[in-house]
RNA sequence: CGGGGUAUAGUGUAACGGUAGCACGAGUCCUUUGGGAGGAUUUAGUCUCGGUUCGAAUCCGAGUACCCCGACCA
């Protein structure tokens, strides 16, 4: 609550405005219920700001992410965006079209950083010198640019996107392969935590060229953009780029009865093996006093295109439903008519809840139909909407209703107790 | 990058080659107030450049932007 302005938090102050209408140009669920709603703005394609509401979630999701990664041992760093050609050509990566490319006034090369293996693997190997020194783990959550020949689908691929990138360094295969699976378990408490549990499954697929498979974990939703073989036996699924190769079969039972399903990839976890600690020579001494080479991991999640993803699971005709982890507010409070009488109670409300830590965006004093502020209401799908009318205080009430459901429920205003009892969800 | 489509006011949409209109929004005033209410009034537009033509939003060419399909996608 402290991180959020006042004036996030009363809706006639808030800057942004929704659009009844879909804009012509945005086809795909999520980024035309985003605009419409007020969370982001398309500034080209591929490329979107994000607008307070907008900006509350992704701090949501962030900080979802971020409890996860500590958990299991990452430090959160912060890398550069702009990068050498030098340590590109060092890996054999300069030439990667994905790469947006610039030079400065003296015709020095420069890449924008699309991922940050080529950064983080010759900073970690300045200080790591000893098996002592190992395993370690370093996370950034960082905007990232790639250079796609198309993009397209609003969050789910723009050209400037903001990602979660950990790597893991280890003295031996393993060490990286129990923390593999460590971060696997972290990845499917991140993705229950945002409110895709139900629909994200880990899914085999290809591990480039350093290794015969990687993991992705993809959230099944009609409009996604890959296409999965899943069995609904194990809950697990192959990404259709090498279901050829896996014989058209479950990786674990090995049944052939697989779902097509589209999906959209929220995660993907890679061992990189000695792919970069290779090339940039990064070694450790190992306690038979051999020098070793260190071995990596890498382990990503879009969290943009989960903002996405999240929306392209959770909504309906009328608007976005967030997820109680994800949404921007715990409470839309709305302030139907702005008589003295109602408005005294809706503020002394706000108050109240404010105290109690929830946070609530307030509909305080705009001079709109009730129609409108329940639209806007169900549109921004806030997941708890509070009504204080002239109707409502007859009987002394606040009236609740989940953004889910349809039932309306009255309790009395000033008992906080019985409307958090009301909203468990 | 190959293919297709679109471009008119802040948004959505009309206008045969001949006066750019409507709705929403926004501003002002009045009436309304439990699912985008009503009336009055104001506001604001043909993507850019070139061509055809007496005359172009409309036809032609180029460019640009956006969308979709495909390819691509650590």
């Amino acid at each position: 609550t402290k991180i959020i302005s006042k004036e996030i938090m009363l809706q006639s102050k808030l800057f942004t405005k929704t659009f009844r209408e879909a804009l012509k140009d945005e086809k795909s669920l999520n980024s035309q219920l985003l605009i419409r709603a007020g969370f982001v703005d398309k500034l080209m394609a591929g490329v979107y700001s994000f607008l307070p509401l907008g900006f509350l979630v992704l701090k949501k999701i962030e900080k979802i992410i971020r409890e996860e990664m500590n958990k299991i041992s990452g430090q959160e760093i912060f890398l550069p965006t702009l990068q050498p050609r030098e340590k590109w050509e060092i890996t054999k990566r300069w030439k990667i079209e994905e790469m947006f490319k610039l030079k400065n006034h003296q015709g020095k090369d420069f890449g924008l950083g699309w991922t940050h293996e080529e950064v983080i693997t010759p900073l970690v190997q300045k200080f790591v010198k000893s098996y002592k020194d190992l395993p370690t783990f370093a996370y950034q959550i960082q905007n990232k640019f790639r250079d796609e020949l198309r993009s397209k689908s609003g969050l789910l691929r723009g050209i400037e996107f903001l990602m979660k990138d950990l790597y893991s360094f280890h003295a031996n295969e393993q060490d990286l392969d129990r923390y593999y699976e460590k971060v696997k378990k972290a990845y499917f408490t991140i993705f229950q935590r945002c409110g895709l549990g139900d629909h994200t499954f880990l899914t085999l697929a290809s591990g480039g060229s350093f290794s015969p498979y990687s993991h992705e974990f993809q959230t099944i939703t009609p409009f996604g953009e890959d296409t999965i073989y899943f069995c609904q036996k194990c809950k697990i699924a192959v990404n259709k780029e090498i279901i050829t190769r896996e014989k058209n079969q479950c990786p674990n039972c090995k049944s052939k009865k697989l779902e097509i399903k589209k999906s959209i990839e929220v995660g993907n976890i890679f061992k990189l093996q000695d792919k970069f600690s290779k090339p940039f020579n990064f070694t450790f001494i190992d306690k038979d006093g051999k020098r070793k080479l260190v071995l990596m991991g890498c382990y990503g999640i879009g969290l943009s295109r989960l903002m996405g993803t999240v929306i392209e699971v959770h909504h309906d005709k009328k608007g976005i439903i967030w997820p109680k982890s994800v949404a921007p507010f715990d409470f839309h409070l709305i302030q139907l008519e702005n008589s003295k009488k109602v408005k005294i109670a809706a503020e002394k409300l706000h108050q109240n809840l404010q105290k109690n830590n929830y946070e609530v965006l307030y509909d305080d004093r705009r001079e709109k139909t009730a129609g409108e502020k329940f639209a806007d209401a169900d549109l921004i799908g806030i997941p708890v909407r509070l009504v204080v009318s002239e109707r409502t205080l007859e009987k002394m009430s606040v009236e609740i209703k989940k953004r889910n459901e349809k039932e309306v429920k009255l309790t009395k205003l000033n008992k906080i107790k019985d409307i958090e009892q009301d909203i468990k969800l």
